[in-house]
RNA sequence: GCCCCCAUCGUCUAGCGGCCUAGGACACCACCCUUUCAAGGUGGCAGCACGGGUUCGAAUCCCGUUGGGGGUGCCA
């Protein structure tokens, strides 16, 4: 033959993590939860083949939600099958667009996640395989060089003629050199079945598939090729990815197929499933250029991992029942892929963001106020959202006081970086919204006086506790006609430095006596 | 142009021939609760794109129309 050995699964021998792993690994997994539902086993030789999933990013970009997405089905389908395997396998040919910041974008996205994976596995690694699988496919007859330019190419395209190369270096026999690229002659006539989970079979006409590129002038394989040689090295039986790839998926079988023929090594045709796009609101597909796709843009603006988790599975997908929702375990119980909807999704932010309240709220206190330090503690932490530092310094803060204030606010947050706005009179001297200082202070009247028959009054409290607080101020705005919402505006706004914020009488309690009279001191001042 | 996919409230969806007078969630509106803002509670608004079939019966099946989208790279 040619030499070529192709590689049995990827595992022990080249398959060693190209990186070490600054965060820790993610997430437990091996116990698959009881009653799972089962994908329809594949079946080889007689035995029954364990799930073998992957996500194939290409480092071009931030890691959009999109892939979090495909990310999250793939390891579901791996985690339901108790052998089944989940690999990370980074696309990176294609060094005109990759960057390595972009490659550790995605270990960084994937760790935050909390999915772990097999690998991660870069493909210019398998490299080799690729040049022997070129070589393969030649040595078959499969190959042939072309040196048309896409110019010569869209010059002969007639009107209304088949799209893509016509097929004009078929016959021609050149030979390899600095100008030809390699093709692969597709069959003209007949019709592709492209097995899919989500959509059922999807018929194309071979007519309509032309004979692609599969290496550059430089010798390169491209991706149309790559992916096919990795996925066979790495035996993955079912292809879970973006609609945008089910055009590819008739090529790759043919690819897939005359591998087998050419290397003599039957690697079964795996079986796709094409997801949905998510779109924008303009209903076109989420764009790196136009839309916010960063994953790392939701988890600075302080969306818990589990509400984002959530909401992805809840694109394309809904579990049974009217609950929306739903733990990670009842996902993976009830998920199958041929339940996943057709059509594309918008990725509808105020949903997420609701559903991020909603979680939220469920977290204990101890671990919200935990999951607030990044944009409260001003002090080490592990991770701070980008290019954001509290405007406190360690000296004013408090954690303890912090404990004590979070469950005010954690009822009124949808996202984590609403709480320092919220927080901040704690521990620096209060901001003052001017307009609203003006309006309920300096040019209101009732102001200055109720604030400072809040010094009094307050100054004679014998306990500094929220219920005295309450009916200290209850009794002076009663003594001038004034509702209680009346009575606190101008207090709240003295301390505080704005008119929205927790409940007065627990914040001024924490705040403390001394503090509190200062600021009402301070603010009649400068009324 | 050509190939392919898709079509239930504004949005995400449930529905897989009778349980549908079409259910839930987000958003929106009203009311209640209330020291601000939220949260919470109650109620409301709102949808099967259109036209043909098939059937005793269609949101559900078939065909067509229209409308959206994806692909059409020596990108992935």
């Amino acid at each position: 033959m040619h030499g070529h050995r192709p590689r049995g699964l990827r595992g022990a021998r080249r398959r060693l993590p190209v990186r070490p792993r600054r965060e820790p690994r993610p997430g437990v997994r091996r116990a698959a939860p009881p009653g799972r539902r089962q994908l329809p086993q594949r079946r080889h030789l007689g035995r029954v083949v364990p799930v073998r999933v992957r996500l194939a990013p290409s480092p071009t970009g931030y890691f959009h939600v999109g892939t979090a997405r495909t990310a999250l089905f793939n390891w579901i389908l791996a985690r339901q099958d108790p052998e089944g395997v989940f690999i990370l396998r980074v696309e990176d040919t294609d060094p005109e667009r990759n960057r390595e910041e972009w490659v550790q974008a995605i270990y960084a996205a994937m760790a935050w996640l909390g999915l772990d994976y097999t690998g991660p596995f870069r493909q210019s690694e398998n490299a080799p395989a690729h040049a022997a699988a070129l070589e393969a496919l030649r040595a078959a007859g499969d190959l042939y060089y072309c040196d048309c330019t896409p110019a010569e190419v869209e010059a002969r395209r007639g009107e209304g003629a088949t799209p893509g190369y016509d097929g004009f270096c078929r016959d021609r026999g050149l030979e390899r050199s600095a100008t030809t690229a390699l093709r692969f002659r597709t069959p003209d006539e007949g019709t592709l079945n492209v097995p899919d989970l989500v959509r059922g079979e999807v018929a194309f006409a071979l007519s309509s598939i032309d004979d692609f590129v599969v290496a550059r002038r430089s010798g390169e394989a491209l991706y149309a090729l790559a992916n096919v040689v990795d996925d066979r090295d790495d035996r993955i039986t079912h292809v879970v990815r973006g609609e945008e790839h089910l055009a590819n998926a008739p090529k790759q079988m043919l690819l897939w197929s005359a591998l087998n023929a050419a290397t003599g090594i039957e690697v079964p045709l795996p079986v796709f499933a094409h997801l949905p796009l998510l779109v924008n609101e303009q209903r076109k597909k989420l764009s790196k250029r136009r839309d916010p796709v960063a994953l790392e843009l939701y988890r600075d603006q302080g969306y818990l991992v589990a509400a984002v988790l959530n909401y992805l599975a809840l694109l394309g997908w809904s579990p049974r029942g009217d609950e929306e929702i739903v733990a990670m375990d009842e996902i993976v119980r009830q998920f199958r892929l041929e339940d996943v909807a057709h059509s594309p999704a918008f990725f509808d932010v105020r949903k997420l963001t609701a559903l991020n309240g909603d979680y939220i709220r469920r977290l204990s206190p101890e671990a919200f106020a935990e999951a607030c330090r990044p944009w409260v503690d001003p002090g080490d932490v592990a991770w701070r959202p980008t290019g954001y530092r509290p405007a406190w310094g360690l000296e004013r803060y408090d954690e303890g006081l912090f404990a004590r204030v979070a469950p005010l606010v954690q009822e009124r947050v949808a996202r984590l970086d609403e709480v320092p706005a919220m927080v901040d009179f704690f521990f620096i001297d209060p901001a003052y919204d001017e307009a609203a200082f003006d309006k309920v202070i300096r040019h209101d009247p009732e102001g200055p006086a109720v604030l400072s028959a809040a010094v009094d009054a307050y100054a004679g409290l014998e306990a500094f506790a929220p219920a005295a607080l309450h009916a200290a101020t209850l009794a002076l705005g009663e003594a001038r006609g004034l509702s209680l919402r009346k009575a606190q505006a101008p207090i709240r706004c003295a301390v505080t430095g704005r008119l929205v914020g927790p409940p007065l009488f627990e914040s001024l309690a924490i705040l403390g006596r001394a503090e509190t009279l200062a600021r009402l001191a301070a603010a009649l001042a400068r009324a």
